[in-house]
Parts: structure tokens; sequence; C-alpha cells
DNA sequence: ACCCCGATCGTA
DNA sequence: ACGATCGGGGTT
């Protein structure tokens, strides 16, 4: 059970976004296990929200990995997202689903549905979770077998597979 | 200042 | 299949 690394994040964004599958993320008093991620990656990448470059809103994905970065999607939700790949490179982990495996072990299967429970806002945005005490992710050794499809919501760039997710 | 769209979800 | 709901980004 050690708390992931920056090293962990700073890396190519497909392989962080299939090593999170059967992390667990551990937020206030919550655990739960990862099971569904999808990868966007940088300027070339027409779903990433920092294709056509920095603003205010997607400054955070040029910073250093390791970093969240929440935005509210349709009004209503919010996604969360880790920031991944080195200082300059624009690119982040969407976490779509996990279990919780403390009480009341709902499986959270959603983005939205997943930062609805957890309180997960916009203030939890541009927080260092290899630094956080109550906001990170830890490694209990589970390496599930996986799927890769299309990502789920996007209306360009679904020619990629870059959705993942736990299927053991 | 205005307009359009969106990395969703629950209901039908 | 569709509506709820509103911030962000591009345009004027």
């Amino acid at each position: 059970m050690t708390k992931l690394t920056r090293d962990f994040y700073n890396r190519p964004t497909l392989e962080v976004a299939q090593a999170l599958l059967g992390k667990v993320l551990v937020f206030d008093n919550y655990h739960a296990i990862i099971t569904e991620t999808e990868a966007y990656i940088g300027l070339d990448d027409p779903a990433c929200h920092a294709h056509k470059g920095r603003t205010k809103r997607t400054e955070v994905m040029f910073g250093p990995a390791g970093y969240s970065y929440v935005y509210l999607i349709y009004g209503m939700y919010h996604c969360l997202n880790f920031i991944t790949e080195e200082e300059g490179i624009a690119a982040g982990v969407l976490i779509r689903g996990a279990k919780l495996i403390t009480e009341p072990y709902l499986n959270l299967n959603g983005p939205g549905k997943l930062c609805k429970f957890l309180q997960i806002t916009k203030h939890h945005n541009c927080i260092d979770i290899v630094e956080s005490d109550n906001f990170y992710v830890i490694d209990q050794n589970v390496t599930p077998i996986f799927k890769a499809t299309p990502r789920i919501g996007i209306k360009k760039g679904i020619d990629k597979l870059w959705r993942f997710e736990s299927i053991t």
C-alpha cells in the first residue's frame, strides 16, 4: 500500500491510464478502486480540452504531472483527471469509474457520479495529489485485465482506443 | 456582450 | 431518445 509518486504520473499518458486501473483513489475518508479511465493527450488530440492551446481552464494540463484537473461539464457535473507527462505537455487521465472499498461500497460508475458522491468540485482543481494527505492514489499491487475501447461522449477522436476498463 | 457547445446522467 | 443546466471559449 504505497502512495504513487510523481514518477508514476510523469510518463506516457496511455501507460498511466492503464496503470491506474486497480489502484486505489483516496479522497478524505473514502477508498475506491479505479475501474475505468480515459487518456487525453496534448495538442494533436482533438478531444483534449487543451488541444487548441493554453487557456485559464487548461493551464493545469500544461503543468507538471501529479496534479488534479477538475472541470464542470454540462453545467451540472464535475469530472476528475490526473495530469500526466512532463511540464509543457498538456495531457491527463480522466477517472471514469471506481468502486468504493469502504462504506457504502457503491460502484461509482461514471465520472459525474464519482465526483458527485465524493463531493469533488472545481475547488479541488490543481491540487498536488503527490503531496496532499487527503487526496492521492495508492498501489495495492492489483493488476486487473482490461479492455481498450473508444472514449465515451466525444465527437472527435473516436478512432482512438484510449478508454480502458477493468474486466477482472 | 452574446452565442453555442459540451470528456454526463437519469428517466422514458 | 431526450432534456436539464451553466461555465468556457470564440466571436462581435
